[in-house]
DNA sequence: GCATGTCAAGTTGTG
DNA sequence: CACAACTTGACATGC
């Protein structure tokens, strides 16, 4: 049994180089065919994708990689209007959830730590019902595979400010209470680079007891007044007050800090960009590089020296 | 084979 | 005002 103790770094979805591939399909190709069909072709496809989670999963403990990302559309179209459908509609089912099984134990042996990170259409701050009533539905999905699998988080972004965040954030504080609890116990707020700074989610997180994962890059990219050690050591007692292990986000930008262009991820991490701080501490460390599991390994080595 | 356009969904900032 | 960016890629189509 691992036990992870200091730094854990985290592998984000997918795979550069490893032969681990994850497939998809979109509800435009499901419409061509007949239910019947469509869910023969579904079946395939979860079925592949959850044998592929398997494989990222024995990748991950063999390279002592202390966390994994799992990808949204794990089970594609699964809460689409049109084509969506239930883990019980596939004729592989079965097969289907004893995998699933298998990697709740699997992960429970090696203490991987996994999460969600829904895409960007899941807006809890919306004034809008409808985006409301999809964004519940999906996160609910999250919520239940979440639980099959044994994943701990549900990482969301904040969204919208309509001109004005108090109002906004109240209504995120409204809908986040309306959760069920598979979902409301996983839910975590991250920090984003052009609306919602540490500075406007800390208080919220700390008063409603919702972790908050700190993404130092999008921190540089919209600064806040805040040092990053000290949103690090807010961000780090407000975890630990709720019993869990800390949460961070680490990326280089592809154009290097001059430019307006900082924001796309480059294949690897830069050193220097790597807080200080945030060394030897017990937390995970997702990071968001494009060249995946070759950038984790490259950083892990370069920090171990 | 390989290059290219398309994919459910929201919001913001840029060109 | 259209479009890219976001965690980004995979797939279908056409040459």
């Amino acid at each position: 049994m691992k036990d992870y103790k200091g730094l854990r770094l985290g592998l984000c979805c997918i795979f550069r180089k490893e032969p681990i591939k994850f497939r998809q399909i979109t509800a435009k190709a499901l419409l061509q065919s007949h239910r019947e069909e469509q869910l023969l072709l579904l079946s395939d496809i979860c079925l592949h994708n959850v044998k592929s989670l398997q494989k990222s999963l024995y990748f991950v403990a063999e390279n002592e990689i202390g966390a994994f990302r799992i990808l949204s559309p794990l089970f594609p179209r699964l809460t689409h209007p049109q084509v969506g459908y239930q883990l019980e509609d596939l004729p592989d089912m079965e097969i289907i959830r004893n995998g699933l099984e298998e990697i709740r134990s699997f992960r429970q042996d090696h203490d991987i730590r996994l999460s969600f990170h829904p895409d960007q259409f899941n807006v809890l701050s919306s004034y809008r019902d409808e985006v409301i009533r999809n964004t519940i539905r999906e996160l609910e999905y999250q919520g239940m595979l979440a639980e099959l699998v044994g994943a701990e988080v549900i990482n969301i972004h904040t969204g919208g400010v309509y001109g004005d965040k108090e109002s906004a954030l109240n209504r995120l504080q409204k809908n986040i209470e309306n959760l069920s609890d598979p979902v409301r116990s996983r839910l975590t707020l991250e920090n984003d680079d052009v609306s919602y700074s540490p500075k406007d989610l800390l208080p919220v997180c700390e008063s409603i007891g919702m972790p908050m994962v700190y993404d130092v890059h999008h921190h540089r990219c919209l600064p806040d007044g805040l040092s990053e050690s000290e949103v690090t050591e807010r961000v780090v007692s407000l975890w630990r007050s709720l019993g869990r292990e800390p949460y961070f986000h680490i990326s280089s930008p592809r154009n290097g800090w001059g430019g307006r262009a900082t924001r796309p991820h480059a294949d690897y991490i830069d050193p220097a960009d790597f807080p200080s701080c945030w060394t030897g501490m017990t937390a995970t460390v997702d990071v968001e590089a494009k060249a995946k599991e070759l950038a984790v390994i490259k950083i892990k080595e370069t920090l171990k020296s």
